[in-house]
DNA sequence: CCGAATATTTAGTCTACACTAATTATTTTG
DNA sequence: CAAAATAATTAGTGTAGACTAAATATTCGG
């Protein structure tokens, strides 16, 4: 009954530093130890040291003007991370019925307990989803594909009706909100009200149970993104 | 995107030391430092070294022989990491569709990433299983429940029919084979040949494709458990 | 372009967890 | 019971990953 593993290749830590970076980068921005020491909740001082040894290991390069950068092998593990998180929040919410605001926070330690085999039958278990329950594409299985066009909620017009397309999935606070509104990918919904000027967006959800009215304010509105 | 955790309480290096100690026992072994690094596959040093820190956080007691017992917290810990462990691998067979050889050693991984809450919905899921896809209790949803009764393969009669009800499920060899053959928990057989004298036993599995025979060694039948 | 603000690096410390080698207990056995 | 075998401990190392504090670069704004 031995249970010592032969030691995987990159440690979970590793992993969480690929993963932040894959994500910062999946965004546009670009990528220095400050920021990455905010994502990370470290300190700079332990994200320089990190980086060094992942430079050695070559999976970035970290350029004189300090930008980080994926080699080839660093890209491949840091997007390996996000698609087993990605394919997790499915699992949960679809085959073990968590309730959907836990999800991203429940995959985050389920991410570095995939094996490429275990991925590849969750993957067929679940129908090869293209995106997360939050709307973000899994890739490997979404890249390529034409995804709709997409664009955030103030950038659209008062009295539009459009379907929403993506949620920000960081904050817990923020989703159980969303969760306990019905806003979610899918929800169809209709701006009633784009107030610029008080920094207030106010949706009229269709939800099945009626319509639900939801004020958020302009930094929310930003990062839902809808159909359009 | 906070990435970092709040630190779990125990690590997964603790945890494996507190869910190893928990498997010898639940066989009515003793537990002494060197048979934990036998399984444990580290060295004797490092389990001195490993017990000690174990013993100052209250997870266990070493008396002055040396023997290793849990403490009730330490127990409790231990209980449920093999309790995740043996759910997640009926998760792993029965909603993901994943090998039933390969389901010990990748629930492995799993095991240390399933919070209290996902393990509730899990056991939902899986309607309250009694034991793992290899026939062992899972502590909490099959303790105090009467277990139909079991003996080993080599305490059965020439000519016997009985139903498989365990198989050990540590060497991936001998599962492999196992699957290959159709022997599992549920499997109907009869003794064929117990010929002790020369260290085999002969099996005549009925199988829905017909009956399918198979020599074991004396080694393995005591570790393979069938109704009676 | 210089000084302040911001960013990065270095130095030194700490813990967990692994190792080997050497030493000390304990147990078994002739 | 003493010698041999087995078990346990101690001492010393090493690596990953975290920290703080101090030093050094870099960038930005007036």
């Amino acid at each position: 009954m031995l249970l010592g593993e032969p030691k995987p290749e990159v440690s979970v830590v590793v992993e969480n530093y690929l993963q932040a970076i894959y994500k910062l980068k999946e965004r546009d921005e670009r990528v220095f130890p400050t920021r990455l020491a905010e994502v990370m909740n470290v300190s700079v001082a332990t994200v320089v040291g990190t980086l060094k040894r992942l430079s050695k290991q070559e999976m970035v390069e970290v350029g004189k003007n300090k930008e980080v950068n994926f080699t080839v092998r660093g890209k491949d593990l840091g997007e390996a991370v996000v698609r087993r998180h990605r394919l997790a929040e499915r699992m949960l919410t679809e085959l073990l019925g968590v309730a959907w605001h836990r999800a991203h926070a429940e995959a985050h330690r389920l991410e570095h307990a995939i094996s490429p085999y275990v991925e590849t039958k969750l993957a067929e278990a679940l129908g090869y989803p293209k995106t997360n329950p939050f709307g973000m594409p899994i890739p490997g299985y979404s890249d390529g594909l034409h995804q709709p066009s997409m664009k955030p909620l103030i950038q659209t017009q008062d009295g539009e009706s459009t379907v929403v397309e993506r949620v920000p999935e960081e904050d817990r606070l923020l989703l159980e909100f969303f969760d306990n509104n019905g806003l979610r990918p899918g929800t169809q919904l209709k701006i009633k009200e784009l107030a610029h000027y008080k920094g207030t967006i106010t949706l009229l959800l269709e939800l099945e149970e009626g319509e639900e009215e939801v004020v958020l304010g302009m930094d929310v509105a930003e990062k839902v993104l809808v159909r359009g």
